[in-house]
DNA sequence: GCGAACCTACTCGGATATGGGATGTCCGAGTTCTCGTGG
DNA sequence: CCACGAGAACTCGGACATCCCATATCCGAGTAGGTTCGC
């Protein structure tokens, strides 16, 4: 799976702490973990195209979150950056070669039936999840992280 | 995901129908999708190190089902080809740049454990079902499917 | 002193290189079957 | 006719190229705010 994620998911977090009054850049939200800032931008782009967050340019610009975190599911931001296209694509390969013959097209292909049920599994497990949820839970074993994290962004 | 696990479930099924007493070969499997002969070996070897296959060398030799189609999962099948390394794999960028230091790193990262949870959901799922619910599945909708495969196997 | 225009710095957004892993190809080791030969 | 041995063909197994996408980088368009000039 894609890294962006990952990255994905901790900046909206950050962007929670934050509050959606004041932008953060995305080179400052990069150096956050230490990552390279015009890869973390690429990320945030796609959240953006999502709707996920709000951009704004020039100075004092960056991006907001859009929605508040309880109404932002982590499937959300995966399906932003890593593509809404299932894992697994069946490219029928049944229907290919000598042995097509023996098949009729109109009648779904089993194994991608069960591929497919398994993909909505995982994705209902995903968007069960919202970004307040890993929020609070965060908070319920580090409580000073609110805090610590928006000081750290209203730093220089 | 690997494409490679479609071949390997529909071979596997192809296995299935032709029997365990006879052996097939990965070319004779690849030419009934199509399929390029080298690269179908490829994916029978990895079925064949996880112990779902067995191989025999030589001529009259190839691959049988080494369990009955009732003893594996398409979890197996998956795992054998696509390995078994979860696809999300958390880097802990938490740990680095500035951020770090409010993060305690004995507690789990929650970003983590959501993923781990939905793709624990996707591989209980893909455990559930066997090769004998895909074959019966076929079966239902085709019931000239085993005699056909078979009968082509068994052909020049 | 005040307003407006300009200029600078900062931001996003997309176009452009690069590397690693999936994809595809090839050849060697080993086994089994077949054919020929001798008894 | 039967047993035996050598050869050949077939198979897996792994080593070797190739291609594509994720990764990473860079630069341009646009905007907000500060600054300076004119009135």
């Amino acid at each position: 799976m894609n890294e962006g994620v990952e990255w994905g998911v901790h900046s909206c977090l950050n962007l929670a702490w934050v509050g959606a009054e004041s932008a953060v850049s995305s080179a400052r939200l990069a150096e956050y973990y230490g990552l390279p800032p015009g890869y973390m931008n690429k990320q945030l782009q796609a959240l953006a195209r999502a709707g996920i967050v709000y951009s704004t340019p020039g100075p004092g610009g960056g991006f907001r979150l859009a929605r508040a975190p309880a109404e932002i599911t982590v499937m959300d931001v995966v399906a932003a950056i890593e593509g809404r296209e299932p894992a697994f694509r069946c490219a029928e390969i049944r229907q290919r070669g000598p042995g097509a013959d023996d098949v009729a097209p109109v009648d779904p292909c089993q194994v991608d039936q069960v591929m497919r049920r398994a993909e909505l599994a995982w994705r209902a497990e995903l968007a069960r999840r919202t970004l307040a949820d890993i929020k609070a839970a965060v908070e319920a074993s580090s409580p000073e992280v609110p805090v610590r994290t928006r000081r750290w962004f209203a730093g220089p």
